[in-house]
DNA sequence: CTGTTAGCGCTTTCAG
DNA sequence: CTGAAAGCGCTAACAG
């Protein structure tokens, strides 16, 4: 079974090329019983179109560059799932990417996304800046970037993520409103994500007028789970020992969160009676944590439809040479109650 | 910023074409001056080569397709990790599709990708023979396949998974040394895996002469989840009515693990004193469960990285006209004890 | 060592 | 309504 071409077709229905071409695009200048027997005979012979040969002629390849920094965290493959399941619907597909963190790795990815020719790239980028300039030139000429998760990233075009600060600060106040004021905030390595987290945590404090102690605030090098655990169990102990145990925790990312649940378990503190937990995480199993976890999960499946449906208004718009107006669009994130506050 | 051609780069530096496509491709028939004139202004320019076109000329892509039923499965996206790392590595790229487990949907995702001309397809079919006979012929002609994680499809070709067999009989076995004896089996409906998973379980319980009781295997629909609760809280409630409420349960997989751990919390059942669980799961979270679980857990990155790199061996094979022997890899899946048995 | 020619499979004018 | 001609960007074979 060798692949199939026009030629082929052509050949055998003693007919041009082009004619073959126009009858399976369904073009109206090929008359109904040509179309009909030539449908028929590709059908039959299962012909597939050559999609390098047609996108080297139109320039376009109906494929969508996605690079995510890991596929396999929770948080990233659902976003994952509501792309595919987008693009599929839109006779789009997706080369996935990973940057690992990397803005070395994170440059690869795109090089070869763009000499692959895709459409245009969905990205969550690595860093605030890295990579900026690139970005930017790509999406000014003919590869149009959409961002996810990362939106005070600083191209202008469509941004997809959630309100970062106001899902903190409502964690926060679910906190406040339940009588704990003694809250430490675990959170990762300053950057745009985690600083807006830990802007809605101290604000939900201020309202209250409660003050914020820099020692509830625990900041982690999330590189490396071991240590992790080891500075949340010194921050633990350090507090206890200078009679500030905290009467909860809230964590600001998803390894943090589900971490912390199994440490407190495994140190025997019982959740929520002597700390309470919440915090961000999108795990499919939050329910199965004992007690089940509060928890404030991301609409990813969302984001990624709704990022992959601007890429796409991107392209319709620029196609038709009309001007697109970008937006930044917010998701809320949804806080669920179960049992560990 | 226009995508910058061969052409760009010859008009610029007054040379031919192919001149300056050898001396990209660093071959030995051009000057050294000249070459290193020509590299020197790629690299100023960013020039990246059209995939397209160079793919359209040797019929080589360099792209493989993968095809998995849910991206967010974890134990799929670890294996998607896995392959995207060795493909990275290879130079090769990966266009990842979901075939949700539909015959139909597979079928139509095989189509694409060899419409993309992809050098070959990496594949966990949805079921045992669906797409068989196509996936052949793709096989045997220009698109070889590799199947993963389903090892029983009947395909001539390398297959990488796990002694499914073995690793259920291995923690049956488990089960039994702790003087288990009275063992619930939860599994999905009747597949390769599944009854696999099952013949350890009975070949485990025959050793030990333990006589296999018919009800104390549950077989669950796994597509609804709220169904799949109710059964597994109905058949609790009907053995404990007949005074043979089991001292065990052994999960098949990680939907039915997962749930049944927190369902057994929510039914303040505890773990392991009243009933002892282990199970199929490749959640990065079970150490979180309380008690933390104790599972099986598959190699799924590596299986994702032999995948690849036996698809790599099949098409560098066949470049060299040389025969493959092929083999079916089945990897040993880990047990890792904590403390839910 | 460099350039000319040809062609991968397709679509898009444009003639007839 | 159908076909002839051209060309997307690249590489491979061959000439000079």
């Amino acid at each position: 079974m060798k692949k199939l071409t026009l030629k082929d077709i052509a050949k055998a229905l003693n007919l041009s090329v082009p004619t073959i071409s126009k009858a399976l695009s369904d073009s109206h200048e090929i008359n109904k019983d040509t179309k009909e027997k030539i449908v028929a005979y590709a059908q039959q012979h299962n012909y597939q179109h050559n999609a390098l040969a047609r996108s080297l002629k139109t320039g376009k390849t109906n494929i969508i560059g996605v690079i995510v920094s890991t596929i396999s965290n929770s948080f990233f493959s659902e976003i994952l799932e509501g792309i595919e399941e987008s693009s599929l619907f839109q006779h789009y597909n997706i080369i996935i990417m990973q940057s690992r963190e990397s803005p070395d790795i994170e440059k690869k990815c795109i090089d070869i996304l763009y000499s692959k020719g895709v459409d245009g790239i969905l990205i969550s980028p690595v860093s605030h800046d890295a990579n900026l300039t690139y970005l930017q030139q790509l999406h000014n000429s003919s590869c149009p970037i959409v961002i996810f998760d990362r939106i005070n990233y600083g191209l202008d075009t469509f941004k997809i993520g959630i309100d970062n600060k106001k899902a903190a600060k409502k964690a926060t106040e679910e906190l406040i409103s339940r009588n704990y004021r003694n809250i430490l905030h675990i959170t990762g390595l300053s950057n745009g994500v985690t600083n807006e987290r830990l802007a809605g945590f101290q604000d939900a404090l201020k309202i209250n007028k409660i003050t914020f102690q820099e020692s509830n605030l625990l900041r982690c090098d999330l590189s490396h789970i071991q240590i992790v655990e080891d500075e949340i169990l010194n921050k633990l102990d350090e507090l206890k020992n200078q009679h500030k145990s905290p009467d909860a925790i809230f964590t600001a990312t998803d390894l943090l969160t589900n971490r912390t649940i199994g440490l407190l378990a495994q140190q025997k503190i019982k959740i929520p009676e002597e700390i309470a937990l919440i915090g961000f995480s999108n795990t499919n199993y939050a329910f199965s944590f004992n007690p089940p976890l509060t928890c404030i999960s991301q609409p990813a499946k969302k984001i990624g439809k709704l990022a992959f449906e601007k890429m796409i208004e991107i392209l319709e718009f620029r196609l038709k040479k009309r001007e697109v107006v970008y937006e930044t669009i917010t998701l809320d994130a949804d806080i669920i109650i179960r049992e560990s506050i």
